[in-house]
DNA sequence: CGTATCCTGACC
DNA sequence: GGTCAGGATACG
């Protein structure tokens, strides 16, 4: 699939970031979006739910949106990367950024932002919408007493150490990178801070996941606090004049640690960026 | 583990 | 006008 790589080998770092400043939202970035939705909605009634795109008509159908019409939030929670809003009537809205969702804050009477895919208009006059350039966010209702999602735990959750992460790998095979992006072994981490995380603690991510010992696993649960406060500190959503990642989207520049070569290799189809010098098989 | 799917904008 | 990225899921 990577045929015409050998020829032009110049080394401009591909454009892993396709929409530009905006990254992909990871937990940090979610945890703000929450916190922006939860100030805006709760205590709130929607009025009216529409869906602009077909991807959220789908999964949201025309009864689930009438349905929606006349509850009240009264809570948004945030497990991992979902969102979920609880309903008055003990319903969720369950909702999943993906690759490039975020939620907007308007008066229900201006226009649609663009990549408007779902809109909310609230009883204050205000007008929750969901934007998503790629639109694969997704957005579902869900009745009272459903399950939540199957999730691991927080990324950022104190009591997470290198003993519980150890636990939270049981059974895993494979290299480190891909099955930290499982959000069942650890909920919150993606593509970009996993690769940050892995930098953090000097673990090559080619390493297999059942081969890292307490103390490297130690390592790696301070990596993944620092890679996420440090994404709680950008602001990664707007970072262009902000902090750099230290790896991602850095192939061929220089290791800021040891002066090493960045490099980007592809593990389970995702690409993945570290320092082959300083972080350690 | 890998690959395909969803979807669209940005870059070639 | 083709390629590709990205998260989650389904499937081989």
């Amino acid at each position: 699939m990577r045929q015409g790589a050998r020829k032009g080998a110049r080394t401009p770092s591909p454009r892993l970031t396709p929409l530009g400043f905006r990254h992909v939202p990871e937990l940090p970035e979610v945890d703000r979006a929450a916190a922006l939705l939860r100030a805006a909605a709760v205590d709130r009634t929607i009025r009216e739910a529409r869906a602009l795109h077909p991807a959220i008509a789908r999964r949201l159908d025309a009864g689930a949106r009438r349905s929606l019409a006349g509850a009240r939030i009264v809570a948004v929670e945030r497990r991992g990367k979902h969102q979920l809003l609880r309903l008055a009537d003990g319903r969720t809205l369950h909702v999943h950024f993906r690759m490039a969702g975020d939620w907007r804050v308007a008066a229900a009477a201006a226009p649609p932002p663009r990549h408007a895919r779902l809109l909310l208009d609230l009883d204050d006059g205000r007008r929750v919408a969901l934007v998503d350039p790629r639109a694969l966010s997704t957005v579902d209702l869900r009745a009272p007493g459903a399950p939540p999602p199957r999730l691991g735990p927080e990324a950022t959750d104190p009591s997470l150490d290198g003993a519980a992460l150890r636990v939270a790998l049981r059974g895993r095979r494979g290299p480190i990178k891909p099955v930290l992006l499982d959000q069942r072994v650890v909920a919150g981490l993606g593509n970009i801070y996993a690769a940050e995380a892995l930098w953090h603690a000097r673990i090559d991510p080619r390493t297999a996941a059942a081969s890292l010992g307490r103390v490297r696993l130690d390592r790696l649960m301070v990596g993944i606090r620092h890679a996420l406060a440090a994404g709680v500190q950008r602001d990664t959503r707007y970072s262009d004049g902000g902090t750099r990642l230290a790896v991602y989207g850095r192939e061929g520049e220089a290791c800021t640690r040891c002066d090493g070569t960045i490099r980007r290799i592809v593990q389970a189809g995702r690409s993945t960026c570290f320092c082959p010098r300083c972080q350690r098989r």
